[in-house]
DNA sequence: ACATTTCTGTTGTAATTACAACATTAAGGA
DNA sequence: TCCTTAATGTTGTAATTACAACAGAAATGT
C-alpha cells in the first residue's frame, strides 16, 4: 500500500491534503489497491456502486452494450480519473455502464459512505474531499458534453475532424497521439471502422490531416 | 425575492438547510432572481461562468452550434436543475454550450465564489451546499450518459425506441409525455426531422408505439 | 370565422453509411 | 527468420439517411 502513496497524493482527489492526513484518511476510508488485467470488468452494468474507484495506473474504457448487441465506448479514462463517480452519489441507482480494463491497471478503492460522512478521527478533511469530488465530476461532465459534440456531427468526416480538432486543442498542439486503435475509435464515434479508415485515407490524401498509427497531425483549423 | 422562497427551499440545491439558514445563505451568496423570455441566452458559448444558475420555473435547452452551423440540443433542463454547473468548478474555462430559454423562465443566480469559500457569517452550511452540488452534477452526468446511449444507436428507429424506452422508464409508465416538439427531438437525437416523422409513423402503423402530439404510448419492451 | 403562421407528415432522390469480403501491413511468438 | 495472428486499409453493394419540396393539421392572432 505504502508504495502507492506518491501516486495517490498526486491525484486531484487528494489535492490540498498533506501526507500525514492522507495516511489517516486512507485508513479511515478503508482504502486498498487492486490490480486488474486486460478485459477485466471493474464495474458491471446493473451493479449498485458504493465505492470510489481511482485509477492510479492504466487505462479503462467506459462502455455500454446496446439492446441490439453493439458496443458503445462512452469514455476512455486514465490515471487520476475516477470510475463511475456519478453513480455513488445517487444511491441505489444501478450502474448504466461497464468499466473495462485495457491492459494492466491499478485501482485505488475507497468506501464512499465513509467519505461522505464526518468521523471522529482526524478526518476533518472530508470537506476538502467532497469539494475535490465536485471538481473532478465537473471535469468529467465537460468531457461528456465534448463527446456528445463529437458524435453529434452529421458525417463521418465531420465526426473525425471535430474529434481530432478537440484532441488537438486538448494537447495544445496540432501533433498528438490518440488513445484509441481504429476499432475503438470507431466505437467511440459510433461509426463503421472500415468506413472510418476509408475517410481517414481520404482526409490524408486531400492534405487535411496526416497520421501514422496513433500519431496524428491536423493540418487545418476546424 | 421572498415570494420565491418556497420554490428555492424545495430545490435539491438547498436540501438539508432550514428556512432561517436559507435566508442568510441567499444574502451571503448575493442571490437574486432573474426572469428570462423565449429565446433568451442565459449562457453563451465562450463566456466564463462564475455564477450558479438554478431554474426555479420554466425550461432551458442546453445547445451547441456545430462548426458547420447545425444545432445540437444537448440537454433539456427544468425547474430544480442547474445550468452550466460544471463550468463554475473549472475556473477560467470557457462555456462550451449555449443555454437558451424556452418560454418564460425564472432563474436564481448565486455567486459561486462565495459558495465555495467559507465565510464569517452563519453560513457554516457551505459544506452541505457543496455536497448537494456534487449530487446534482452526478445526476446530470448520468443523464448525459443516457443521452449518449440514445444518440449512439445505429438507425433512426433504434434511436427512437431507445429514447422512448428510457423516457418510459423515467416516468415509470408506458404512457408519457415528451418535452420536445418534433424539430427539437430531431435535434436532440441528431437526425433529420422529416425522416424521424416518417419512422414514427411506421412504428405506429406497425403497432410498436402510439402517439398524439407529445403524448406517447410504448407498446413493446426494449 | 378567417387568415396567417407554425408544426407535423409524406414522398422521391441524391448522398452517405454499414456491411461483407478481401488485401495489406504490423506485431508477436516459436 | 518464418509463421501466425491481429490491426488496418480498400472496394463494391445494399441499406439508410438527409434534404428538398410539398401537403395537411394545428395553433395563433385579428
Amino acid at each position: 500500500m505504502e508504495k502507492y502513496y506518491s501516486k495517490i497524493k498526486n491525484s486531484p482527489l487528494f489535492c490540498g491534503i498533506t501526507d500525514a492526513e492522507l495516511e489517516k484518511m486512507l485508513k479511515c476510508f478503508g482504502g486498498y489497491v487492486k490490480k486488474y488485467e486486460d478485459g477485466d470488468m471493474i464495474i458491471r452494468q446493473g451493479e449498485i456502486i458504493s465505492k470510489i474507484y481511482l485509477i492510479l495506473d492504466g487505462e479503462v474504457n467506459v462502455e455500454k452494450e446496446t439492446y441490439w448487441g453493439r458496443r458503445i465506448i462512452i469514455q476512455k479514462l486514465y490515471a487520476n480519473n475516477n470510475i463511475g463517480l456519478a453513480l455513488v452519489a445517487s444511491k441505489n441507482i444501478e450502474a448504466n455502464i461497464n468499466a473495462v480494463c485495457v491492459g494492466h491497471a491499478l485501482i485505488l478503492i475507497l468506501n464512499y459512505e465513509k467519505c461522505s460522512r464526518m468521523c471522529q478521527n482526524a478526518c476533518m478533511h472530508h470537506g476538502v474531499l467532497i469539494s475535490n469530488l465536485f471538481k473532478i465530476i465537473s471535469k468529467e461532465n465537460i468531457e461528456l458534453i465534448e463527446k456528445i459534440e463529437n458524435i453529434s456531427q452529421k458525417t463521418i468526416r465531420d465526426k473525425l475532424l471535430t474529434y481530432l480538432s478537440n484532441e488537438s486543442q486538448k494537447h495544445k498542439s496540432n501533433i498528438f497521439e490518440i488513445p484509441f486503435n481504429r476499432q475503438d475509435l470507431a466505437d467511440y464515434l459510433n461509426i463503421d471502422r472500415s468506413a472510418m479508415s476509408f475517410e481517414l485515407s481520404k482526409l490524408k490524401s486531400e492534405g487535411y490531416i496526416n497520421y501514422k498509427k496513433n500519431k496524428f497531425v491536423l493540418k487545418i483549423e476546424v
